[in-house]
DNA sequence: CGTACCATTGAGTTTTTTCAACTCGCGTGG
DNA sequence: CCACGCGAGTTGAAAAAACTCAATGGTACG
């Protein structure tokens, strides 16, 4: 089950300082008095950016993202989150993202002042709240590096890889964001992100069943791209 | 003293879900079984990516530069540290960069164990350790969004702005390191910074007093820049 | 004073963006 | 049922931005 991903994570990111695995927080979660919420609709916000934070989630279902708006109107997608993930840990005392559903949305919700309540007492709390973040420290630090190095292509191939890996790797990936938040979030336009699928495609790379159905036909050369 | 930045922030970060500010990091190295490390000389390496944990570090005087290197021997700088800031804290097991001084360098340090022993009974240290992983992660998305959505003129414009309030707004700015360290960290080439820098000088945001030594004339111009 | 490293600058090339046109899928309303 | 419109996606051509290659200039240090 997805939903548990964060308490077995399959990822490399080790603890910060000692190494031990920690489910503290889906505990807090599960026992927390939040009501699982009102499932969310498509395009409904679950917070926004600048909004004080009242309630922390943690993703049953569906599909969320998370993005910052500039002065000038352009956006910066800061990330996608799925089932397991858990939203508004890492703000201040305001989101500094807004953060709205792709897809139908199931979440728990846990009042912020609740969860830092607990925190004060329960060290194994706080050691989980701490090691979120930096497991959200470390996929920032290694989205800056794709966008500080690397082209158009491998950005790409980097997001699919990314987005397959969180999935649990499914024969076809199922794109829950339009081209443009993919581009938001890669740092290029929607033309760039359109082209180099197309390209990715006809290397053989990438079958686009659909726009937001892509099979990912030859990994290896994908990860090679990323190198 | 800029030694006690990080226990009485300036910058707009705040805590994570509660709003204490908290200096128990500081305590915790000022009372470690700690000994303040001999110096490192300019090039030194405080730590190497891959690296288990074994120590961290507080600066206490000089710069230091974090980097990763990339299987195609390109280079990404994730950042400058000054006097005040913490090392190695937002580290999983092994650190995720290289850290090398870039000028004769003062630091205490403590043992990571230690500082893990200390964490699991005293909250207020636990709660210091999240905050400082918070302010990481905010300044790393926040890079995150330069590189993904500024041109080269922003870019250069973002990051001597950052190093001028980090460094206390002096009216000069020493710059410890080199054109490539910074072309490294915002993502350009070293002819792109050269480039760039020349260009604000001549429409009269900067002054280089050399290449090291960086006048900001005309602030409110440069932070337009950064819309 | 020469060497080595860092920095700057110019010229040409590559990559990505911009501008524009066009297609596709889908739901709505005639 | 079909035409229409709309948003999303794709693609081409021209323009802009940044990179590469190459040469030159500056400075510190032996």
């Amino acid at each position: 089950m997805t939903a548990l991903r964060y308490c077995e994570p399959r990822e490399a990111v080790a603890p910060s300082l000692d190494t031990t695995p920690d489910c503290a927080l889906c505990g807090a979660f599960a026992s927390a008095t939040a009501a699982p919420r009102s499932p969310f609709a498509p395009g409904a916000l679950l917070f926004r950016q600048g909004d004080a934070v009242r309630l922390v989630y943690r993703v049953l279902s569906g599909a969320v993202v998370s993005y910052r708006l500039l002065s000038d109107g352009r956006r910066q997608v800061t990330g996608f989150h799925l089932p397991g993930d858990f939203l508004g840990l890492e703000a201040g005392v305001e989101h500094a993202t807004t953060t709205e559903a792709l897809s139908r949305v199931d979440a728990l919700a846990m009042e912020r002042t609740e969860l830092a309540g607990r925190a004060a007492t329960d060290v194994g709390l706080a050691r989980a709240l701490w090691q979120v973040t930096v497991r959200a420290f470390r996929r920032s630090e290694d989205h800056a590096l794709i966008l500080a190095r690397q082209g158009a292509t491998e950005r790409v191939a980097a997001f699919l890889l990314d987005f397959a890996e969180r999935m649990g790797r499914p024969e076809i990936i199922d794109l829950p964001m339009t081209r443009q938040d993919i581009a938001d979030h890669v740092g290029l336009t929607i033309h760039t992100v359109s082209r180099t699928l197309s390209q990715l495609q006809a290397q053989g790379m990438v079958e686009a069943r659909s726009s937001r159905h892509v099979r990912l036909l030859q990994r290896h050369r994908l990860e090679g791209l990323c190198a």
